[in-house]
RNA sequence: GUGCGUUUAGCUCAGCUGGAUAGAGCGUUUGGCUACGGACCAAAAGGUCGGGGGUUCGAAUCCUCUAACGCACGCCA
């Protein structure tokens, strides 16, 4: 860049990015093409002047230019090992914090209370997930909200359900006045059985359905033992739901709800209403939200429905609101189903219009695909059902446990607990090496391969560098004192090449919340480690300095590799 | 009907914001185990980048037209 600079152009120009020519060079740079016009010189003319300047350098053994204008790039060996050397010494591999440091509130999970999870949820958790540790890592403060759905007509319907059961339980009696009990009056699994029982009922049964809006009316109005039986179904639902989102490694800082806005809605509707923004259509209450340069119709921002009753957009505005006030981020991203995404268009236009939302704070729909099955339609069990999430993990870890075992001896613990290291990791890549805002085919064969571009594939790379590190332990070897070599050959050069390159990686992913790019990275690093492994003897070279290299540089892709691997929520196991 | 998205090898997908010969995996064919984990590696075959037109030194990438498929379009979430 410099160069550039030097010679007389705009330092922009001197963007350079590694070569898609290996045979030609390490590093491109394209710049002087593109300074052409603006210069009104030949490209090849401003390559020459850069070159020039950069005979004498420290870092690059040879810069040439070559028709129409590209700059290919060598560097010393040296610099590349000692970039590696000050890599594994920083605690970031190198990457910088950020010139801005952003406070960010990432809205996904989206699970509903006393509803199992399906496979539908499994997206979300997953990206979401992925992104929040990107997020994370690059410096950046994240505050993660799973966002419950716990306030609407289900709730009434469950009740209702209950009531109808066990019409003598001590909440249905108007007239109590004490302590209810400590223990919920079910458990969990009768829970995920009444929901579907209860709306079944309330599809064929107007007076039911009376009944379970009345009774949903009542809790939002605050019946005591409406309150009370709630308590217990979140409870009972939310201890259920950590358990799963713990076994996906999926983590949240808040455990908020629709429920925990409801009380703000009022004193917000009020001040849309004062403000003018909101007015009355059809018997609805909305806020028109077009704009002049919209080539599409932008239906209004519902805020209550002509009932009266709040519905998912109130909810929503009102959770930005409270976000607002008590977190005041510089950005919320929402990680939802992408056949959301007018909806949303709609509620941020509203946000915006009624001055919910700070000018500044970006708001950010991150829309993710279908998840099909192989015939490339929405994936459904063999009967044609919903498959639930806890199905479709134990039939991985299954199928996991049966190839662990398949031509080994291993203990059965262990063997169980790598099955299910393994299969999380098939699952998630699977999920993440794709683009989040595609559809995707879920593939069982393909994903819990060992072969090919998979979470196990990577996760047997690491666990055998892991391997061979232990076995130069045990012949007396450091790891600590290890120092990187120069690379002596062409695969070791290829390798450390794609290690400089982690932190770039790291940046990018960021700015665009692309984790599959985190994938294709390692994906690539552990290609390049296992064309070195192959055509390199390592524990058996000669030369203990030579030996030592290695092993400093095996250290360092392990590190990467598990770091990264760690960005997409899954670890590796010691051996497998 | 309107809007959005997708279309790249037989299949599943990348393609770094316009660069050199469009890349991977699976599958197919061939070669390599007295090896630090062969669950690996090396190689071959396989492409009018949906189609037409345009922009320019240069297009899978930008503009335009068009086709097929998917999705969304006020009281669900």
């Amino acid at each position: 860049m410099q160069a550039f600079e030097d010679a007389g152009y705009d330092r922009e120009l001197g963007r350079v990015t590694l070569s898609n020519r290996p045979d030609l060079c390490e590093y491109q740079c394209n710049g002087a093409m593109a300074g052409a016009k603006k210069y009104k010189k030949a490209p090849i003319m401003i390559a020459g002047d850069v070159a020039a300047k950069t005979e004498g350098s420290k870092l690059l053994a040879e810069v040439v230019a070559v028709a129409p204008g590209f700059l290919n790039i060598r560097v010393k060996e040296s610099a590349v090992s000692d970039y590696l050397k000050e890599m594994a010494e920083s605690e970031k591999f190198g990457l910088e914090p950020p010139a801005k440091k952003e406070k960010i509130v990432m809205d996904y999970g989206g699970p509903n209370v006393a509803k199992p999870l399906h496979v539908g949820h499994l997206r979300s958790a997953v990206i979401g997930e992925s992104i929040k540790r990107i997020a994370r890592y690059a410096g950046h403060e994240v505050i993660s909200d799973i966002h419950l759905g716990d306030w609407g007509l289900q709730m009434g319907l469950i009740i209702t359900e209950l009531k109808e059961r066990k019409p003598d339980l001590v909440y249905f009696d108007e007239k109590y006045t004490g302590e209810y009990p400590k223990e919920a009056p079910f458990t969990i699994s009768e829970l995920e059985e009444i929901y579907p029982t209860a709306s079944g009922k309330s599809k064929e049964d107007p007076a039911y359905k009376e009944k379970a809006m009345e009774a949903t009316y009542k809790l939002q109005n605050g019946v005591r033992g409406y309150r009370a039986l709630w308590d217990h179904i979140i409870r009972v639902s939310v201890t259920d739901l950590k358990r799963n989102y713990q076994n996906l490694n999926v983590e949240f800082d808040l455990w908020k709800g629709e429920s925990d806005v409801h009380t703000v809605i009022p004193g917000m509707v009020e001040y849309m209403k004062r403000e003018g923004y909101a007015h009355m259509s059809e018997g609805a209450l909305v806020v028109d939200v077009k704009e002049d340069t919209d080539t599409k119709e932008i239906p209004p921002c519902m805020i209550l429905k002509s009932d009266g009753a709040s519905l998912y957009n109130t909810t929503d505005l009102a959770t930005i609101m409270e976000r607002m006030e008590k977190i005041h981020p510089d950005e919320i991203i929402y990680v939802v189903d992408k056949r959301q995404e007018l909806y949303f268009e709609q509620v941020f236009r509203c946000a915006r219009k009624t001055k919910l939302v700070d000018e500044n704070t970006k708001l950010k729909f991150l829309g993710f695909g279908t998840m099909n099955g192989k015939d490339g339609k929405p994936f459904k069990t063999r009967e044609g059902g919903v498959m639930r999430l806890e199905t479709l993990i134990s039939e991985i870890n299954e199928e996991m446990y049966r190839k662990i075992t398949d031509n080994r001896e291993v203990p059965e613990a262990e063997a169980r607990e790598t099955a299910k290291i393994v299969a999380l990791s098939a699952i998630k890549y699977g999920d993440l090496s794709n683009q989040a805002s595609k559809d995707y085919i879920f593939d069982i064969d393909k994903f819990t391969s060992f072969e090919g571009d998979t979470g196990p594939y990577i996760l047997y790379t690491i666990v055998r560098i892991k391997s061979i590190l232990n076995k130069y332990k045990e012949q007396g070897g450091s790891l600590e004192s290890a120092v990187l070599k120069e690379a002596v050959s062409e695969s070791e050069k290829a390798l450390m090449l794609q290690l400089t390159k982690f932190s770039a990686m790291v940046e990018n992913a960021f700015e665009e919340t692309a984790p599959h790019k985190v994938c294709a990275y390692i994906y690539e690093l552990a290609n390049d480690f296992n064309r070195f492994y192959h055509e390199t003897k390592i524990l058996s070279e000669e030369d203990e300095e030579k030996k030592a290299g290695f092993i400093a540089l095996l250290v360092l892709t392990r590190d990467i590799l598990e770091t990264c691997i760690d960005l997409l929520g899954f670890s590796a196991p010691e051996r497998m």
